[in-house]
DNA sequence: AGATGATTATATCGCCGCGATACATCCGAA
DNA sequence: TTCGGATGTATCGCGGCGATATAATCATCT
């Protein structure tokens, strides 16, 4: 996930952690976070990976007289474009799921076009499955529920139903736009 | 969390981790999930920890003749039901984030009024600073955003606008309440 | 000029929880 | 009768989090 994220940032331009950490804020802020415990382990790793590089950041250290290397610049290797585009064009099971989903959404742009409708399908199934169970623990319950747990399953049913509208319209667009393309 | 979760399960019936997850799934199940590899290790953590004990089960072993111990049947001991007190009473930022909040709320009916009270804003104003977020996200860059980005951007801002009127409805409730306590 | 606090920047540690996987029983339906 | 689906417990590796440490830089107030 957080390696998804840090491929598709890098493939702007090269940065730093802390930068990569503000934009994935800002690009993901809605549904996730990633902190520092995550975030520099997982740059190390793909490093080791060969998945991105240490760029030698010369300016950087021709301000710097005490000899200390401040930051860490990385930039995405071939390997790491590779696995980029092989990421996205790989659509499983787990990429419905809400952490995910929303990663990949972020780099539709750069996602195929088919790819992403199977992203999208794969999202609303999974979406309606869950208000199927929260519309079925409102009914079965009825009264004897817990008041403040029902009130939390109405929020998540309300919720649920809002994106599932949501990714009709998504997926209706997309329909729209694979029509004008082929005709 | 999960400790919390079973703690506040376990009040109710001493139960085996199966059935345990199956409640899980009905009662968190619009924002939360708990995967066997986290239920079973914490149960072992929890019963060294002296939170929960195993009961004998005398039913379920006189019905098998194979020797066999089927089932881990758990109930609360004295220190459990002290710790899920504890739990409930010590509400901290954390308390507010997504996966948390849900799960304090399920037991809300436990929890003393002040504290649900503190839970409800605090998460209002954790909701509201997302919201400022997005809002500012959104604004900012106008057109150059990535439009999947903005629509994902989008999505979240109606989330958070609704959870803050959502809370907001909780909030004047539970004053309600105790107004009509106090008067 | 000096203090002070916010921001920038990297890093590690222990723990929580997940997904995959394994294994075994029980039950109903084809 | 066999075969899939539920019931039931368990482990392993790893991804990610929160807390924490360290330190330089920069803006602001006094």
């Amino acid at each position: 996930m957080l390696e998804l994220a840090i491929l598709g940032l890098l493939h702007e331009a090269p940065m730093h952690g802390y930068e990569l950490r503000k934009r994935l804020h800002i690009l993901l802020g809605a549904f996730r976070a990633f902190s520092y415990g995550s975030l520099y382990p997982t740059l190390r790793r793909m490093q080791r990976a060969g998945l991105i590089a240490e760029e030698a950041d010369v300016a950087e250290l021709a301000d710097r007289t005490w000899g200390r290397r401040a930051r860490r610049v990385y930039r995405l290797t071939a390997e790491g474009k590779e696995r980029f585009a092989e990421l996205l064009a790989n659509a499983g099971p787990q990429t419905w799921e809400d952490d995910r989903f929303g990663v990949h959404m972020a780099f539709f742009s750069r996602t195929p076009a088919d790819v992403r409708m199977r992203i999208l399908e794969g999202r609303r199934r999974r979406v309606e499955e869950r208000r199927e169970g929260l519309r079925a623990a409102l009914a079965r319950a009825g009264e004897q529920i817990d008041r403040y747990t029902r009130e939390l399953h109405r929020m998540g049913l309300e919720s649920t139903e809002r994106e599932v509208r949501w990714l009709n319209e998504l997926i209706a667009r997309e329909q729209a736009e694979q029509r004008d393309r082929d005709g």
